[in-house]
DNA sequence: GGAGTAAGTGAATATTTACTAACATACTAA
DNA sequence: TTAGTATGTTAGTAAATATTCACTTACTCC
């Protein structure tokens, strides 16, 4: 499960492909391209290309794992909600190259094993936001006007269009800014009046 | 712009293919083997694969555009608002091999015209979308606490995630139902208190 | 100094891709 | 009847694909 250095390389290589030219330009051609060598030299680091793209999306899925995890446990649902949207907005403005592979869907079935993958990396948000949800609908902060998982599921849909929007805008617009705002706007909706 | 019965038959091939087997799925020898016949006989109907492609997605936006279209304008907001979403619903439940096409953004960046059309796509929504939501808004039913488009985003990214999940789950839910459902959440939450 | 190894190369592989050319047949209109 | 058009076929094409091959370097460790 450990990565190397040049593993990661190639990895970041992948996700800049993957933003730049989309699922189909990802090819080992234009990677070996990007990182600078020969064809063959990839598969001194993986074993096919669906390794690299299982990898690259378990990365993504730890990585993100660590981030939201050391959250402070004092703060109020509303606050954690916040910074919960925060820590994710502040990843993807630095890393913009993996937006493409974790909110387009376009790897969707390539492989079954991308498959399970992609949904793994999906449950690792649902697995920290949804606790948070709870604890305000339980304080009488969030609404209880619906259940949690309808409150999730708005909530991360309007934050995958988000996401999707950045992506087709080519990342011209601040992302932490409007990203900030999206969550102004849900808690709003979502705060018991 | 007009299409041909052929033509027709060979969208739909397109669309079953698509979710069946995914982007890369959709190859013209695929599409012939769906069609029973040889694949250069895909060629006296379309031009190119593109052009499938982008014709699939126009008689998609033409096809919503006009159904949307009758909708009974006496109706309130909220009613126009639930009628719109079960139109919608309607269709795809009728028609399930074109989600993938629409919502799934696994044609995005095919190529640069193939992405003007499913940009299209989405636009035909939000033109019927959104003068209900202000026309609500304007009367009061609907909250004010955030501006029209901050509630657009919502309702699109919480219907986009919504055909995307009974994507995933295989048609196997019933989208009418769980879809009226959807709607029924997020009208709770945007109605004013 | 020699053995082992990590990381590179260039050439070749079989397969798949979208697309084309040449030819066949049936229906339709003059 | 005959010419044209629509719609199909078989048999190709060149380009692109992921992957493998035998081989070279360069570095480390005993």
């Amino acid at each position: 499960m450990d990565i190397t250095p040049r593993q990661l390389e190639i990895i970041e290589a992948a996700g800049k492909i993957l933003t730049a030219s989309g699922v189909s330009g990802l090819t080992i051609k234009n990677l070996a391209k990007e990182m600078q060598f020969s064809e063959s030299a990839i598969y001194r680091h993986f074993k096919s290309k669906e390794d690299i793209i299982i990898a690259m999306l378990n990365y993504l899925a730890d990585n993100i794992d660590k981030r939201l995890a050391n959250l402070d446990s004092s703060l109020t649902p509303e606050e954690k909600f916040k910074a919960l949207f925060a820590e994710q907005f502040r990843f993807f403005k630095l890393n913009p190259h993996f937006v493409v592979a974790v909110f387009s869907d376009g790897l969707m079935e390539e492989s079954q094993v991308i498959n399970e993958a992609l949904l793994k990396l999906m449950n690792v948000k649902i697995k920290h936001l949804m606790p948070v949800i709870m604890e305000g609908q339980q304080k009488g902060i969030f609404t209880n006007a619906i259940t949690t998982d309808e409150l999730m599921h708005i909530i991360m849909g309007t934050f995958k269009l988000q996401m999707f929007k950045w992506r087709i805008a080519n990342f011209e617009f601040d992302i932490k800014r409007s990203g900030d705002n999206m969550v102004q706007s849900i808690l709003t909706l979502i705060k018991k009046a």
